[in-house]
Formats: C-alpha cells, structure tokens, sequence
DNA sequence: TTCCTTGCAAAGTGTTTGCAAAGCA
DNA sequence: TGCTTTGCAAACACTTTGCAAGGAA
C-alpha cells in the first residue's frame, strides 16, 4: 500500500540523480506509515527502534528531500519543533491542539476556508497557503476547578 | 500617551519587586511606538540607535517583562522568530502574510471567528487561542509572469 | 572511477542563563 | 547592606553543514 508512495519517492530521486538506499527507504516507510504530525525527533526514534545505525542527521534529510518531492509538508506549532506530515491525503485540513496533552484534532471547514479565500482576495492577496490552529483544552483535560 | 502604558508597566515591576530602569523604560518606549509585530532583533537595532550600550539580552528580557505583564503577546509566523506586539489594543485579528516581501496585514473577520468557535466546541474543546495565518503574495509582489 | 550517501562532529540559528560588576534603596 | 539589573560570554535546543569513509553504478 505504501508501494506506491515509495515509488513515487524513488521517481522523484531518480528524476534527481539521487537514490533510493535503504535508510531513505525505511525512513520514508516509517513516515509515511504514521498517521498524523511527527517531529523529526519521533521519526528518529521510530526508525532507531528498528536500525539504530540511522543517524539523526539522515533523518532530517531524508524528511527534507520527501518534502521536495512534495510528499511530506512541514508544520510548525508553537513548541518550536518542526513537524511533518504526508501530503498524499490531499485534503486540506486545521488543527485544534490541546495545550494540555498536546493532542492534536484535525477539521476541515468549507465555509472558514472561502471565507479566507475572499478576506485575502479584498486585500488583493493571492493565497499560496494558510495556517488556523485553534489552542485550548480538549474535553479530557478540562481543568478539575 | 505612552505614558499611561509606561506606567502600567512600572505597576507591574513594581508589584513584582522589580524596577523600571533606564534601558527597561527605552526598549518599553520603542517597542510600544512600534505600531507592528516586531521582533527581537529589529526592537533591538531600534534601541540601539539612540542608545548603543544596552544588550541584546535586555532586549530579550524586556520582552518578556512585557509579556508577563500582560502588555506584550508573542506570534511566531513561519520565519521563526519571535515576534512581539503590544496588547493595549484589545481587538483579536488575524494576518495575511506576504511570502515576498515580509508585509503583514492584519484584518478581523467576526464569522471566522464565531465558526472556530462552533468548530471547537462541536469537538469538545474550550478555546484559550488561536492562530490564522494566510500566506499568499500580495498586489505589489505580483509574480512578473 | 565517479559521484552519491552516511554518520559523526562541528558549526549555525535564535534564545536563554550564569556570572561578576555595577546600581538602587 | 541586601537585592535587582546589566552586558558579556557561555550554554542551550533544534537544525544544518563539512568531511572522510563507504557504496552503488
């Protein structure tokens, strides 16, 4: 199932000169097989899990060549980590975060998103790419008062 | 006019046992005549026009002063600096950024805002904050296809 | 051979902290 | 005197780069 997003990867390198080795091709694999923002850092220890001779650095370029080939996206929430997720779901999508455990809720909302559209189109902007997050406290973490 | 702030920020210095010095009342003057975001290092070239010696540290921690006195907020855009504004204005907005040239526009939209609202809570979460950042090019930066 | 890839270590970024000197109360 | 403040330099945390060794074509 995820042969087909590795192939697409190992076109991108070739089309590049570059290669599909094994420590790109398990990265890619753990990446592409977690479902929602990972940190550089988590892929890291995913795949130390399995190969632990894959270096840090590795995974920090491999991350950034599957952005290149346009497979991966980078998100920054507010902790300052860079974070990523594959872009093969071509659904556009929000966030709600909660501050407390940091679990992270994904929407999708037509009419926020046209109106968007038209706020920037007033103000003669062309929209390349936007970013809502909403910050608060997710029903299990309701403060006990 | 600054005045009235200045003296809100004293309070606050005050309340905490802390002073308002010389380099504390300069960096609190230049940032709040700042009417953007600003970040750090830009408040601190400011600064340093009319008053060379003060570091960038008290840049650093004057921001934060201003931060926990309820006077500053920090927004961090995609460039990954820390960017400050004042507080004193109370009106909510959100930005449109230009990817080109750095402009930042801010608007406010009070039906995006009430659909986040709607949006949070149909998931169960009590919003503290939120972020809406559009990206896009703006009319002076039009690509010269 | 040629050039890509790797992991380590070192460098780089923006930000924060330790510290001794200086300053206010 | 006791405590805050300052600026420098060093430490930090995350990310990127330089490099020599290893590997595919």
């Amino acid at each position: 199932m995820s042969t087909e997003i590795l192939q697409k990867f190992e076109n991108y390198l070739r089309s590049q000169g570059l290669r599909l080795t094994d420590q790109r091709q398990l990265i890619a694999t753990a990446f592409f097989s977690y479902k929602g923002h990972i940190s550089t850092e988590e892929l890291y220890r995913k795949v130390q899990r399995t190969s632990p001779a894959i270096g840090l650095t590795t995974v920090y370029r491999t991350l950034k060549l599957l952005t290149d080939a346009g497979l991966a996206s980078v998100k920054n929430f507010k902790d300052g980590f860079m974070r990523f997720e594959t872009t093969c779901r071509t659904d556009h999508h929000d966030h709600l975060v909660c501050i407390v455990c940091g679990k992270i809720i994904e929407f999708m909302n037509d009419r926020i998103e046209s109106m968007q559209e038209e706020v920037a189109k007033k103000h003669g902007f062309s929209v390349t790419d936007h970013t809502l997050d909403i910050y608060g406290t997710c029903s299990d973490c309701v403060p006990e008062k």
